[in-house]
RNA sequence: GCCCAGGUGGCGAAAUAGGUAGACGCAGGGGACUUAAAAUCCCCCGGUAGAAAUACCGUGCCGGUUCGACUCCGGCCCUGGGCACCA
């Protein structure tokens, strides 16, 4: 035959351009079909496209083709998270406007992901940092200012005292700034926060109906809403007629254990506290250079001082100190907690450090005494040493509680959240300009309707010292809606989850230019299939799911939730090398270039650099990362072996929502495989195409063999890719599949036909994985049009029907034979067929029986006495 | 610290509803083809003992439920993700 050999760089470009000139993934609305929409996260414009970029992208990808083949009209969009941190970085390192950075990123990414081969309408392509863009949440969010949804309040950033700025919290590094070095302070500044708790129980009660979520992942959104009920109690202040200090509690039982109350080193008891107590006032200085994050707060070893300041416990009128402590967060709650070391363990230990009462008042469930001389005893039980509550449960104390405390007006029974409103205020230039002015006269106000959008210049460079939007007078100056005089502009911007919180219902009226949303986004919301790295469980699913809500009640969707089905997907980690210098500083190579040195069992002991042979330390399989310089380029690896193998590769090596651990020998794997389908097609062409085999002339036994193997693969495959979603294992029987059809070889036109339907069948099934390879053998089995719109084949029952079953058969539940029955076998006759086998003899000869279990189809179990 | 996952051969993994542990792939070993190499094709490949048949052990650790546990339950260890200004 004419030496056809595997080209993957000149057929995939060729195929991409048919897409690109026959609008193949452009997509309009089309009642006449079931609308599937699938979306894949957008990324960021960090410059490049990473691996995980890749696989999150390639399984959108595969999951749109398949479902497109099962006749559905797909919608697969993509756009860009253009706002945000890294461009303002790259600007001050690079002097040049975060806009241009952006934009350049933007171009060389979308190539790149042309050349994988993904399948997205880039007729709807959306970049946040775009007016057309981000006009309608500045609108939005003008609607919620009227609604009251919104409001400014105090709240804390790090700040950077060198550089004068805010600073977000990857940008502390053991509490000091990462460029200048200057340990952080807490700064309390004036910010916008929009109500998310106003729906908190909402948020909470639909995650029930979102059947296709993980979960995992609503486990972690209910655990972050938080919901409690419990009381909140106030504590007169001694000595401060009419002012008491507010506790909220879910432990109202254990009100008569309470030694303390510990307030946040910035609650107001604390201040006026310490303006008398320089001591004090250290204490809250030193507890202020602490970032704000909470992982932070609540590693860091628990501190408090006493402020002097005494309560009156609300029954019983006991004298209680009130102790500022680093560990209480005023944004939490009432900025201050009751403390009741005897049950609550971090105030046992709070309580054994500086010598506080520990008072036990609640007993375990059918004892006399309560051990804790050790540890807290945090379980529920009886009360005691609890005056008029003694021996009561619980729900008992509760109410019993409840009502002793609203009798003198100082408690009342509570609901509560973990969810804090969403402070959406960030002191940065390259993000959406929140449409808010200020007048000397009129007051906070939002930018009029006809005022929109405010728009972001785009020729400004950060220097790193504070927002330039807050320099620019033109930016800030302007004149008030309502009277007329001089006011002054917000110049601070959006968090970036804003934008990404909606864009996936822009994509359906991306074009509209007279609303926020049309009758389209309705027509493809809610998202049917949503894929995104695991990492953004909480935040950004919750903010989204949180603005559909406000754009339904704004009348701008009907449905409640924006993502019907979710697939979390894991890292691609890569091994990583290091060396360490006489100065302790580390040295990461990629794992390109080191060799690595394993001893007799496989352990890597270390590597050795493939230019110079210098050792160099195993740093472990780590998340990809430019820092660790671990990642690998895939631009290369589509250069080398085809945007296929890379794809195929992908969806391989693990199942989505797995860790992916990167192997360039996999890659190979994948790539002979794709070459050894493009040889056996070939091979089979060769003498001339045929038509398929339709199931109706006899086949010799090793060819209904076959069949049955093609026809179980087609099942197993639908079903791992639609319902299971693990690629992984659709794969995998491909493989095996292709194994068989290697070892096959066609006697007469019979099976011929039979490799022919087999081969067809093999070519689609890997179709959304290797949509190039598939749609030129497509070609070359002489079948014409694209793949994409073939229909998925039809499993043939009768090919699947089998006249022999192999069952396992146990002795005592240990494997011991194997034996062959007819398919209409009955279980009697199975169970004599398996105590008169050979091997089986040996074991229960001579033997009591006295249990015989049959699972039809799969083994069989002899229990005999032993 | 708190919340959520994960842990199976030398390695990535499979076992879908409690029923053959290790499919498929990588690496490794042996062989065929070749002047040779590459490519390709075939065979072997968890551990221990054994010439083999086979037996015993084996899914992070300890214990439990069951005729039968990678799978269910209780406790522990380790690794990863998130913790509200990275996205």
């Amino acid at each position: 035959m004419a030496d056809v050999h595997y080209q993957p760089q000149s057929l995939e470009a060729a195929i991409q351009k048919i897409w690109h000139e026959q609008n193949t993934f452009v997509t309009k609305e089309d009642d006449s079909k079931e609308k599937f929409y699938c979306l894949s996260m957008f990324p960021y414009p960090s410059g490049k496209l990473h691996m995980g970029h890749v696989r999150n992208y390639t399984i959108g990808d595969v999951i749109s083709r398949f479902q497109r083949m099962q006749g559905k009209n797909v919608l697969q969009p993509m756009g860009w998270d253009a706002f945000g941190l890294p461009a303002e970085n790259a600007a001050m390192q690079n002097h040049a406007a975060p806009a241009e950075w952006t934009y350049s990123n933007i171009d060389y990414m979308r190539t790149q992901l042309k050349s994988l081969g993904l399948g997205f309408d880039w007729s709807r392509e959306i970049a946040t940092c775009h007016p057309d863009y981000y006009r309608w949440e500045q609108w939005l969010f003008t609607k919620l200012m009227e609604k009251g949804l919104v409001y400014r309040k105090m709240s804390q950033v790090n700040w950077d005292p060198v550089d004068q700025c805010v600073l977000a919290n990857e940008q502390v590094i053991d509490g000091k700034g990462w460029r200048s070095g200057a340990p952080v302070e807490r700064k309390d500044i004036v910010q916008w926060f929009v109500k998310i708790t106003d729906y908190a129980e909402e948020l909470l009660q639909d995650l029930d109906q979102l059947d296709g979520w993980p979960e995992q992942v609503k486990t972690m959104q209910r655990n972050w809403i938080g919901k409690s009920s419990g009381l909140e109690i106030s504590f007169p202040i001694e000595g401060r007629e009419g002012q008491f200090i507010k506790v909220y509690t879910t432990r109202p039982d254990t009100l008569m254990g309470v030694s303390y109350l510990a307030v946040a080193t910035d609650h107001p008891v604390s201040h006026k506290a310490s303006i008398r107590n320089p001591a004090l006032a250290e204490f809250i200085e030193a507890c202020s250079h602490v970032s704000t994050a909470e992982a932070d707060i609540e590693t860091m070893e628990k501190q408090g001082m006493d402020t002097g300041v005494r309560v009156l416990h609300p029954l019983t009128g006991e004298v209680i100190p009130v102790w500022s402590a680093n560990f209480v967060l005023m944004s939490y709650g009432t900025g201050a907690v009751m403390s009741v070391p005897a049950h609550d363990q971090r105030d046992y230990e709070f309580a054994q450090k500086y010598a506080l009462p520990i008072k036990p008042v609640i007993l375990p469930e059918g004892a006399d005494t309560v051990d804790v001389s050790s540890a807290a005893f945090t379980e529920k039980g009886r009360l005691f040493n609890s005056g008029p509550f003694d021996g009561l449960r619980f729900e008992q104390a509760l109410e019993a509680m409840a009502a002793a405390l609203s009798a003198k007006d100082l408690g009342e029974k509570q609901t509560n959240y973990r969810l804090r409103d969403w402070g959406v205020s960030r002191q940065r230039y390259w993000g959406c300009p929140i449409p808010a002015i200020y007048c000397p006269a009129c007051g906070v106000m939002p930018v009029p309707e006809d005022q929109l959008p405010v728009l972001l210049p785009e020729d400004l460079v950060p220097d790193g010292a504070g927002s330039p939007l807050a320099k620019l007078e033109e930016f800030k100056n302007c004149d008030c809606p309502q009277c007329g005089g001089r006011a002054k502009r917000e110049t601070d911007t959006f968090d970036t989850f804003f934008e990404s919180s909606w864009y996936y219902a822009r994509y359906a009226s991306r074009d509209c230019n007279t609303a926020m949303l049309d009758a389209r986004a309705d027509h493809w919301l809610p998202v049917d299939q949503y894929i995104g790295g695991i990492e953004h469980a909480i935040l950004h699913l919750l903010y989204a799911r949180f603005f559909h809500k406000l754009m339904r009640d704004q009348g701008l969707v009907r449905s409640d939730e924006p993502f019907k089905k979710l697939l979390t997907q894991g890292m691609v980690l890569a091994s990583s090398w290091f060396s360490v210098d006489a100065t302790g500083k580390q040295t990461w190579y990629s794992p390109l270039d080191v060799e690595p040195v394993l001893d007799e069992k496989g352990t890597i002991l270390h590597g050795l650099l493939k230019s110079d042979g210098r050792q160099v330390q195993y740093g472990g399989v780590i998340k990809m990362s430019k820092s660790k310089n671990n990642g690998i380029d895939p631009q290369t690896l589509i250069e080398q072996y085809g945007a296929d193998t890379l794809r195929l590769y992908i969806m391989f090596a693990a199942p989505p929502e797995q860790t992916l651990e990167w192997s360039d020998k996999g890659v190979e794997g994948c790539y002979r495989f794709v070459n050894r389908v493009w040889r056996l097609v070939h091979s089979h062409c060769e003498s001339g195409v045929v038509a398929a085999y339709q199931g109706k002339e006899p086949l010799s036994k090793e060819a209904q063999a076959l069949r049955l193997k093609v026809h179980e693969t087609l099942q197993k495959v639908g079903d791992d890719m639609g319902r299971r979603q693990t690629f992984n294992t659709a794969i995998a029987a491909c493989m095996e599949l292709l194994n068989e059809l290697t070892k096959f070889s066609a006697q007469n036109a019979i099976e011929r036909a039979l490799l022919q339907e087999s081969l067809e069948i093999l070519v689609l099934m890997l179709s959304p994985m290797t949509p190039h390879l598939s749609q030129v053998l497509w070609q070359t089995l002489g079948q014409s049009g694209l793949v994409v719109d073939v229909a998925w084949p039809k499993v043939d029952e009768n090919a699947l029907v089998k006249s022999q079953l192999a069952l396992m058969v146990q002795v005592n539940g240990k494997l011991r034979g194997k034996i062959e029955v007819a398919a209409d076998a009955d279980k009697t006759s199975i169970l004599s067929a398996a105590k008169h086998d050979e091997a089986i003899m040996k074991f229960i000869d001579g033997k009591v029986m006295l249990k015989e279990i049959y699972v039809p189809g799969r083994l069989v179990n002899l229990v005999v006495q032993d």
